[in-house]
DNA sequence: CCGAACTTTCACGTAAACGGCAATGTTGCG
DNA sequence: CGCAACATTGCCGTTTACGTGAAAGTTCGG
């Protein structure tokens, strides 16, 4: 049976922040330190001031630790990427149920942009991933064809 | 006219740590310091002790570099990935000249080992780059249909 | 309502990867 | 050979990204 801090969280749908540090692979305080460092804002917080992230903030941190992982980013560099989206996204949660529609168009397209620079970055990264591949591919290459050289050698 | 500083580079075909440095884009204190840390020998010492190095340490320089802030490897896992490939290649270069083709082949087939281990390395961080750029894709592609729904609207 | 487990903030500690001196030695054009 | 420019080996300082308690408060099943 599922216990109560469980189902609360089920009715909620908010986590207590050991939780999403288990499910991206992280410890609570780097999910702290990262929040220190203006990358995120969990949702809420309890009456006991506990921490409260919902799904989007675990995609949110799922995305930071793999740019920093993965891609390989400085902090620093992730909070350029990420800019202040959280606390714009917060705060044109209000504008957005209430402004016009074009209102929101400049918001939806703002996003985007971000969204496009963010591809832009990480495929830049690819690009010279790519190209020490490239290299390492021509390095095996020769060596390949040394091999060749001599194995034909040892056989003639 | 060329000084003989740079004849001298000319003629031994080896460079010193501020040249090498400048040409992959670092300073000296970093080439030291992977020394330091076991990434690499310098071809030579000069009769003042003088860091000389070879074009084949500069390629080496070069991939450590790439490895590090291209593939945001850390120094250790540079080293793991070089291996100490740069002492068997000296150790090697000895046994090269005078052994047998069996032996020239194993030398051969474990460095082309190690290049390949090395393009996998590359290729599956490549990968989890990717990875992230068709999310972020498919959260623009959401972006882009949002807006797309908005606009229609504003025109109808 | 009690205790075990979890969380909070504050503070200090640390490993990695250098930066920046200092004191001394080396190179090499003039 | 003399001197400016560069290099060497220490060694300590710094930044980044957390780790590790400490002290106190919160949650919640029993």
């Amino acid at each position: 049976m599922t216990d109560t801090k469980t189902a609360a969280a089920a009715t909620t749908g908010l986590l207590r922040i050991q939780e999403v540090a288990a499910q991206i692979g992280a410890t609570p305080r780097s999910v702290r330190y990262w929040e220190e460092q203006g990358l995120l804002t969990p949702a809420a917080r309890s009456d006991g001031d506990y921490r409260l992230y919902d799904t989007t903030d675990v995609e949110r941190l799922r995305f930071i630790k793999g740019l920093r992982d993965d891609a390989g980013f400085s902090l620093a560099e992730v909070a350029q990427l990420l800019e202040d989206e959280a606390a714009r996204e917060r705060g044109h949660e209000a504008y957005h149920a209430t402004t016009d529609p074009a209102e929101r168009l400049q918001i939806l397209r703002d996003r985007a942009a971000r969204y496009e620079h963010q591809i832009q970055m990480l495929q830049t990264k690819i690009g010279r991933l790519q190209t020490m591949v490239d290299e390492t591919e021509a390095r095996l290459a020769r060596e390949n064809g040394k091999i060749a050289a001599l194995t034909a050698d040892v056989v003639e």
